[in-house]
RNA sequence: GGUCGCGUAGCUCAGUUGGAUAGAGCAUCUGCCUUCUAAGCAGACGGUCACAGGUUCGAAUCCUGUCGCGAUCACCA
């Protein structure tokens, strides 16, 4: 039972017998750091069922938590606000709980666990990864541990959009001006080598259309009509037939792409349980909307085409199946969310898609639970804020992104610039610096980017860059390395240590508060998926540590139960920081 | 135009069931390395919480309207 709620019946108790009212549900908050005490009660609400003074009831309260409840030692009211100091009994036994369980603050995950699919990424496989994706995958990847941690069995998935008419271009491009070049003979890495054609294409595109307008044709025909753009439009068709030829060059060029990725992926320390391919699924979903259109959730209009009318929810009508009979985007979510819950049983899906698709998100869950899906209502769409550049928003046709591969590096290079100027790193050999600089680098800008809310956007100013000191991953990571220090100097072991008779510093009890909140903050990141939550309790975490560090001292303090106390805590503060890291996939360095 | 989201210090951000004098970091300025790692600590400066109403004992937070920024409203994905 938590302390709010231990309290909480108290109350409820206390004002029965003296007021005769059923009261059960108070409100707490922490008290502020410029009042004495722990934990502060609200009094005003109960004013709502006992009409008298504030500050009297609070005076009252007070008297009786203090008499009758172990846990409150001492009291002040100051308005409506109740301040509540706690026993040293309770931060002891506080302590004793952190330290006793060892998976402190994550949740087990057991057989019986609800089972969550957590989809990020899903790239075209025409360009390389740019920043844009990194906010992906990051979110994607930590949303999905954060969800591990809380208790849940988790499934990372993405679904690769390997066809369309983008890969065409690409294709055509490279065989238009590629003269043969691959990976290999150019030496260029395989997802940027058909990003380049991408560019290339658009390039030739733009230059035709411009041709054919010199030549008097108005612009939206000549984008319809620009040579290279029907060659593309041709080879999607001909993919579509199955033609060996088409075919066999879309598998070269995706593997490019593949291989490549694998290597960013491996880069940012993301990983996925289960791939989809569109090549694969973008054919799944008609079924359903046959289904659908005989149960009378579809209609057909005249030219053939199926429909969903949702004006009754405040949508429009939305397209389901083209007049042709081929799938829309639509129809192959559909179709995919269906086959995945076929695949693993999962009572959960989490889509990790960027805000400009609210709408089609909406929709789709809309649809699903019309066709009778009883999971419609646990699917959620992690819609995440653009991530722009002072420049405006990145296009990757036209090349003013930032590169993925391009940022991680300049992340790792920033940080060795910074390691080298600092000088600790005495004694390390190249391999072990090369790791801690793409250790801390890497934190910098996963905690940049995961701190901030996901749903906000964020502009990037890469002439800005990522900052190393203060609220940022390396502070947090330096905090986690300075104790690392301190426990192999101390090198106790504190299995014996008892504190049934210590006397809590004011700093000392700070950290055990805020320590305590962690399961609550996993849980509460889970529930709202937002790394963020962890990002800034962590940082508030690390504050309070480094005052504390700095201010009281470790080892050399007076008595030895003091010592033993003192390293154990800032174990523990280091095992948080290292567990609320590692689900937002940032590593901890043992020296920096 | 309809719908959705956002607007907090010069900049980047916290502020979650409505609670005390709205908090951090960066930047600027002041102190602190002969003691556990100064990527740090202690402090100063900095606010019309976009604006106007409303609800409430109490509003950055809830409601309405206005303005600004963004997204979306395709037989594209």
């Amino acid at each position: 039972m938590t302390l709010e709620a231990k309290i909480s019946k108290q109350l409820t108790t206390f004002l029965q017998e003296t007021y005769q009212v059923e009261i059960e549900s108070f409100e707490f908050q922490q008290t502020r750091k410029e009042f004495e005490g722990d934990l502060t009660l609200v009094v005003f609400p109960i004013l709502k069922y006992i009409k008298t003074n504030p500050a009297k009831l609070g005076e009252q309260i007070g008297e009786y938590l203090t008499n009758s409840s172990d846990e409150v030692s001492k009291y002040n009211v100051l308005k409506g606000f109740l301040n509540l100091s706690l026993s040293e009994n309770f931060f002891t036994e506080m302590v004793d709980n952190i330290r006793k369980d060892k998976n402190f603050g994550f949740k087990e995950v057991t057989k019986d666990s609800d089972k969550v699919m957590v989809e990020y990424s899903s790239p075209n496989t025409n360009k390389p990864l740019h920043l844009g994706h990194v906010r992906n995958n990051l979110l994607g990847y930590s949303v999905a541990e954060i969800q591990k941690a809380a208790g849940k069995q988790v499934y990372k998935t993405q679904i690769i959009n390997d066809r369309g008419i983008h890969i065409c271009k690409s294709m055509v491009a490279w065989q238009k001006f590629g003269d043969g070049e691959t990976p290999q003979t150019s030496g260029v890495k395989g997802d940027h080598l058909v990003g380049k054609y991408y560019v290339e294409f658009d390039k030739a595109y733009k230059a035709e259309i411009e041709d054919l307008v010199q030549k008097g044709k108005i612009l939206e025909e000549a984008k319809k009509e620009a040579p290279i753009f029907v060659e593309a439009q041709k080879m999607l068709k001909k993919w579509e037939a199955g033609d060996p030829k088409v075919v066999e060059l879309w598998k070269t060029m995706n593997q490019w792409v593949y291989d490549g990725f694998e290597i960013t992926y491996k880069n940012l320390g993301v990983d996925f349980d289960k791939n989809y391919y569109e090549s694969q699924t973008y054919l799944l979903g008609k079924d359903h909307i046959k289904a659908g259109l005989e149960s009378g959730v579809f209609f057909k209009k005249e030219d053939g085409s199926v429909w969903i009318d949702l004006s009754e929810e405040g949508l429009d009508e939305k397209i389901v199946l083209r007049s042709d009979g081929t799938a829309v985007y639509m129809t192959q979510d559909i179709g995919t969310a269906i086959q995945r819950v076929a695949d693993y049983d999962i009572d959960e899906m989490v889509f990790t898609v960027g805000n400009e698709q609210d709408y089609h998100f909406k929709v789709l869950f809309l649809i699903l639970k019309k066709l009778g899906f009883e999971w419609a209502d646990h699917l959620f769409h992690l819609s995440y804020g653009m991530v722009d550049l002072p420049s405006g928003k990145m296009k990757s046709r036209e090349g003013n992104v930032v590169d993925a591969d391009d940022l991680v590096d300049e992340m790792i290079s920033t940080a060795r610039n910074i390691s080298q100027d600092l000088g600790k790193l005495e004694g390390y050999d190249e391999d072990e610096k090369n790791e801690l600089y793409r250790m801390i680098g890497l934190g910098a800008l996963k905690y940049y980017i995961l701190k901030v809310d996901p749903k906000k956007r964020i502009l990037f100013d890469p002439k800005e860059s990522v900052d190393f000191q203060g609220n940022t991953g390396p502070f947090i990571q330096y905090t986690y390395a300075r104790i690392q220090s301190i426990l192999r100097k101390a090198n106790l072991d504190s299995t014996s240590l008892d504190l049934s008779t210590y006397t809590f510093d004011v700093k000392e009890k700070a950290l055990i508060k805020i320590l305590n909140q962690f399961p609550e903050i996993i849980q509460q990141s889970a529930e709202q998926y937002s790394p963020a939550l962890v990002a800034n309790y962590v940082y508030d975490l690390v504050k309070e540590f480094n005052s504390f560090y700095q201010n009281i001292s470790i080892l050399g303090a007076d008595e030895l139960q003091q010592i033993e106390f003192r390293v154990e805590l800032a174990r523990l503060v280091a095992e948080v920081i290292k567990k609320s890291f590692s689900v937002l996939g940032i590593s901890v360095p043992q020296r920096m």
